[in-house]
DNA sequence: CAAATAGTGTCTTTTAGACACTATTCG
DNA sequence: CGAATAGTGTCTAAAAGACACTATTTG
């Protein structure tokens, strides 16, 4: 069955734009870091992106871009903001969803020639206006780590409250009080029992997300 | 110039969705209310709503729509939130970009054949899926109004304190610090120098948002 | 033992909440 | 004057910040 409208048209009967998926996948190594990729050597750096296919979720088209464009598994990733610029795109009429999603370092498989991690601060001049979207997805990832532990799950399974920390402040890109922080986030983690031997000084308590 | 892609296609060769923005127009009278429409009577009440037009930016796709659905002139659509859902329409692939904007209630003629207010708590069982749009339009004001003295600009220029603070508890639907809010408030407002008679009571100092 | 990191006690400052009091108008 | 609303002072409780101390390991 095909609806038509008042003037007896169907939704064919108009024209539509493209809609693509663009993201922006952060991470933590030393700082934090946007991964961009290139067609080809020639080309400007992007943040990997795909056209929408039919009858596609948006979520699984940014899966689907990071699995074909970087070699990446993605995990949840966040609807940020639609681009809407007409004029944005210089092969037509597109709409861009951003997109944030947070991957662990060691799920990137990261070559140079065509795929690369480069710290936010360091993140300019992107085609299509990329660099908007990184300034987005950093906000937005600084926000869901104000006041929750690792929420993305960047860190192992089990870790040191003195890694959490690290972590924190690299996202935050300040300095983080030690003992505040401790105690804020204590109520929302759980000790393993275990302790974390071999590294210099009092063994640490290894910690779980509640 | 037409783009091809590596396949030597171009953009028109790829099946598109449509594109939609819906708008959950909120107001404050007594309550906190939304815009509500429906094409005819026989028809269930829906948020208003249009498709975007080639070149269009959604932010004037959305004012369009509020403009000849529900004769308003609205202010400063804020997106919220992309759905994405291939069945959540039954004409066919549809995209709808959420939008908020907040009007005050003075520029809403509404008549209650097509177009109605009704209390957000009201809300329930509109079409296409736009109770959820209701819902998080209400908490990005709620959010918006938690810091800011009226940001969307519902009262009028020059306001006293006690009708900022109703508004503000209005949007919060719970009773808010009368003592605390002025001191929160303060230093956001300008006052104006003059005093607001005629109610009963001592005179109160009218202020401007700074 | 010295160096290093983990973890705790406590004082101070800031902020939020509660409450009561004073001030000024209207009828 | 009494009712009504505006505006302020202040005490208390909770939260955040700062700092120093204790604890437990490695080499």
């Amino acid at each position: 069955m095909i609806y038509r409208d008042s003037h007896g048209k169907s939704l064919d009967d108009y024209p539509r734009p493209s809609v693509a998926v663009d993201t922006a996948v952060l991470t933590v190594r030393d700082a934090l870091e946007v991964l961009v990729v290139r067609p080809d050597a020639n080309e400007a750096w992007r943040l990997p992106g795909t056209f929408l296919h039919p009858g596609e979720r948006l979520a699984d088209a940014v899966l689907r871009s990071l699995r074909t464009k970087a070699d990446v598994d993605g995990l949840s990733p966040a609807q940020l903001h639609v681009f809407d610029d007409p004029t944005r795109d210089p092969r037509g009429w597109v709409l861009s969803v951003a997109h944030l999603d947070i991957v662990p370092a060691r799920r990137l498989a990261v070559d140079s020639e065509r795929t690369q991690l480069i710290p936010v601060m360091d993140a300019a001049g992107l085609a299509f206006g990329h660099d908007a979207i990184v300034a987005e997805a950093v906000a937005a990832m600084r926000d869901r780590y104000s006041a929750t532990p690792d929420p993305a799950g960047l860190l192992e399974d089990a870790f040191r409250m003195s890694e959490l920390h690290a972590l924190h402040e690299t996202v935050a890109s300040g300095p983080i009080q030690r003992d505040g922080f401790r105690r804020a986030m204590l109520p929302l983690l759980e000790p393993t029992g275990e302790l974390d031997l071999g590294a210099p000084g009092r063994p640490a308590q290894l910690y779980r997300r509640r």
